[in-house]
DNA sequence: TTTTTCGTACGAAATATTTCCTAGATATTG
DNA sequence: CAATATCTAGGAAATATTTCGTACGAAAAA
């Protein structure tokens, strides 16, 4: 089998753990390990040597870049989130929703939890859609 | 830390390969799992006794419940599409859209594959909601 | 300068998930 | 009946993922 190497352009699926990075990079932006580690600690208790770790792997795998800063790295995805989003939404869409994206809208939708705003902005974008095919 | 027993109410999330499973058998219907592992295997190749295996798992989580049939036992899912697949779908939203349903859908609406029909369907289920908050 | 602090690197343990081998029971076929 | 096929059960290997301990270097503080 082969290998994925750093500079794939197809890469494999974030795990869990990476995804939760990615959020928090894309929240806010390019950071240090450090700086990771506190956002996740808020939600979590994870000692600093594992978020290293899982950053170091991500990088090796391509998932984000970094750049040396004074005495640290900075790291900062290596994708847009709509781009690794479609990715895990299409990931999921296959695996629960035998590949109907209708009926995982619908699911998401109904799960509640979309305020009216949210609602009409979707509706909106359908009906962008429905104008030009 | 707690482990689950067989009849807990608050099951864990369905790994990959469950939710594999779990979609045959909503699609067939109640089935062996030698029905399972012919499903599965027009996809990919599985070995008999690795669905068994993970069928039986399933079974210790709660997750499929079975009768005895003649020989065989007969599985089915302990719990409707509807749930699960919620359930699924809301931890991703977490995971990877930081709480957002709206990103979310946007998301799997913009990864195209929608059909027309769809789009009409899920634009009217948003009427619904708007009607009767 | 000595000590403390903060950073990287990396091995390896711990855990979770997936896969398959083998034994034994029971039915089916020749 | 003997050989073959079909099941279940369970152990255990293989893989994937997550977590952390420790070494070591460089900057900052005492």
């Amino acid at each position: 089998m082969e290998k994925n190497h750093p500079q794939d352009n197809k890469r494999a699926e974030p795990t869990k753990s990476e995804l939760e990075i990615l959020q928090v990079l894309w929240q806010v932006g390019p950071s240090t390990v450090r700086t990771v580690n506190e956002k996740l600690n808020e939600q979590r208790e994870v000692n600093y040597s594992s978020t290293l770790k899982l950053m170091q792997i991500m990088l090796d795998k391509g998932l984000l870049h970094r750049d040396a800063n004074d005495r640290s790295h900075v790291y900062r995805p290596a994708d847009h989130p709509e781009k690794v989003q479609s990715q895990v939404v299409r990931g999921l869409r296959d695996l629960a929703f035998g590949g109907s994206t209708s009926s995982l809208v619908l699911r998401a939708l109904g799960s509640g939890s979309a305020t009216p705003e949210e609602l009409e902005e979707i509706k909106r974008l359908i009906e962008e859609m429905q104008k030009k095919p």
